[in-house]
DNA sequence: CGATCAGTTGGGAACGTGCACACACAGCAA
DNA sequence: TTGCTGTGTGTGCACGTTCCCAACTGATCG
């Protein structure tokens, strides 16, 4: 009468069952499950077959109720979600983040946190302990939750330098001002003189070092830094689009544009054609992250590349040896110009 | 010497210290955070100042040892991983689930499952109990991680009708066979007589109801079905590209394309541009999903608005049941005309 | 020959929680 | 008084694992 019916779900095979199966101890399982140190060749053989007779698997709630380890990694964001669906680098990512952890049987919990409320139910979840360690990938100076992730002590890897935070946080960031060097220096090449800027938030370290990059060059070139050529975005599509519009309202000769993501040249590129103005003809417009974004733009995008999947398995290497103990690390990665039909 | 270290990480309180500070059992804690049943008022203010003051937070593997519950919700997508950052429904979906979830204070784990290797791994991760149930985006017929839950008897909840399963799954999906009657009827009611298709694959319920209304509308409109006017895609972009070219080839004279999602239907208005066709002047193209594709298409798209916050409330609602022990369910929902520029 | 040591094994204790149970107490009816 | 019901409270046990310590082997060393 107690007994399971069949097709239901049987109780699973504990270490118990293993240990009993392939005639050792508790001990000894567990001893072959972490590592197989101290364990004669022929108790790690018996109990490698108990494992597969039974079917055991490790039940990582006990697990971790001991260890104090959770064995998973959190992937969190805190922008509003629509930024995160909307920008597909946070999908290239993503992935790479995936993937990099999948090589340590790592599973990733991805984490939205758009809203003050989420936010805090992620904060307690995260110094909960449920996650070893989190991958940040928004770095808005002033981010209340990377505050009080550090606080808590929860190793943490930034993507990005982030702006407000003590030094002793980890981050893992593309070389943005060489970046934004190497694509003004590519459109003054073009002959272009009156080179517009559509700047990322200037309350993140990319808006703010893409846009002194840009200032750099043009200064090198002797060409005077004119403010009715810069106007600011928020990396979002609809942003490039309204930038655009106040660049030519302001500077009708402009002839070239950099953008501080794919994205926002998108809206730039459609502002632009609203106008009549011809791409590249008229106006050569250049983007930043060589996301999906810039192939799917027409003209496809002359943009820098980010190496994403470089930067994605690096915070996973740097989160992991924090988890391991070592201390915070800050990694630099170069950029690369890809010419498209943009400029 | 046996203190942690100022800024270290101390041992958090347990529910032992809430207790001993709130001058109450263990027990009585226990009560007060699982609903607050038989439990005096007294006490219950006393336990939760105690929660307050020593900042409190349940230890979720402990909770899970003895529950057998995992109070998290699996995010499974079987497909490459490209096709979940290329196409807008995933993330749309998933943002859905997120939030719904948020709700039952339910965090979501996104798991992807690309090759074979990830299956296995993810099947004994799921299986082993460390989600409570299973959102399933992905439903190719024959997919072996869905066969292999059901067996295990986990409580599952499938995006879109499963094809080869047995018939004890649940699903939500939107009514995809009259959302494309409705799509063709409109092409029709534009004067256009040549309607050709480009269906989704035809090892997925929405590739073959699709191109089911597609018929079903040709017929009724006492049109002869020709097969030349059907190429099958795989809801990629490029295989929108590639089906149109197909379609130009065989039947130059079209003048109205029902592509099966808004993807592909990008595939198809690149591969008209190049071809010298006006959109929607020579030919007239219709998109599936409404997803951010279709807003980012140029010309915008005219498709069908499948309701992705309801698809998404319903399939957490039914998963939630079935975790509950209520019986699988089906949910069918309605779609939408949304006209744009491209018709 | 006793002592030491590295390798190997078993079993007790602990991790923090929920649950079943025992119990206390008040109110009320028999 | 005795019994009974409903509410409120404390305690032992179990969940499945890892960690630690003790014990047992041979082998080597002084």
């Amino acid at each position: 009468m107690t007994m399971n019916a069949a097709g239901g779900r049987r109780r699973p095979p504990t270490i118990h069952d293993v240990a009993r199966e392939a005639g050792v101890s508790r001990g000894t399982v567990s001893r072959v499950l972490n590592g197989g140190h101290y364990v004669s060749p022929a108790a790690q053989e018996a109990v490698n077959a108990a494992i597969r007779r039974t079917g055991y698997v490790v039940n990582r709630h006990a697990r971790s109720l001991i260890t104090g380890r959770s064995d998973s990694i959190g992937f969190l964001l805190t922008e509003p979600q629509e930024r995160f669906f909307e920008d597909p680098n946070f999908n290239v990512l993503l992935r790479g983040c995936t993937q990099a952890l999948a090589a340590h049987d790592i599973p990733l919990l991805l984490m939205l946190a758009g809203t003050e409320d989420e936010r805090r139910r992620i904060t307690r979840y995260i110094t909960a302990g449920h996650v070893d360690g989190v991958l940040l990938v928004s770095s808005h100076s002033g981010d209340p939750v990377a505050e009080r992730l550090r606080e808590a002590g929860v190793p943490l890897v930034a993507c990005g330098k982030p702006i407000g935070l003590a030094s002793k946080v980890s981050y893992v960031a593309a070389d943005d001002r060489d970046g934004a060097r190497d694509m003004v220096r590519h459109l003054l090449s073009l002959g272009r003189r009156r080179v517009g800027t559509v700047t990322g938030p200037l309350d993140t370290p990319g808006g703010v070092e893409r846009l002194a990059g840009y200032g750099e060059v043009l200064a090198e070139a002797g060409l005077e830094f004119d403010e009715r050529l810069v106007v600011s975005g928020d990396y979002s599509r609809a942003s490039g689009e309204a930038g655009a519009e106040h660049l030519l309202a302001r500077a009708p000769d402009v002839d070239a544009v950099f953008v501080a993501s794919d994205l926002m040249a998108q809206g730039v590129l459609t502002a632009l054609h609203r106008a009549g103005r011809r791409v590249p003809e008229d106006v050569a417009v250049g983007g930043f992250d060589d996301s999906p974004a810039a192939v799917a733009a027409r003209p496809e995008l002359t943009t820098i590349r980010q190496p994403w999947d470089r930067i994605s398995s690096e915070m996973v290497r740097v989160l992991l040896a924090q988890i391991g103990g070592e201390d915070p690390a800050a990694v630099i990665l170069p950029t690369e110009l890809v010419k498209r039909e943009s400029t």
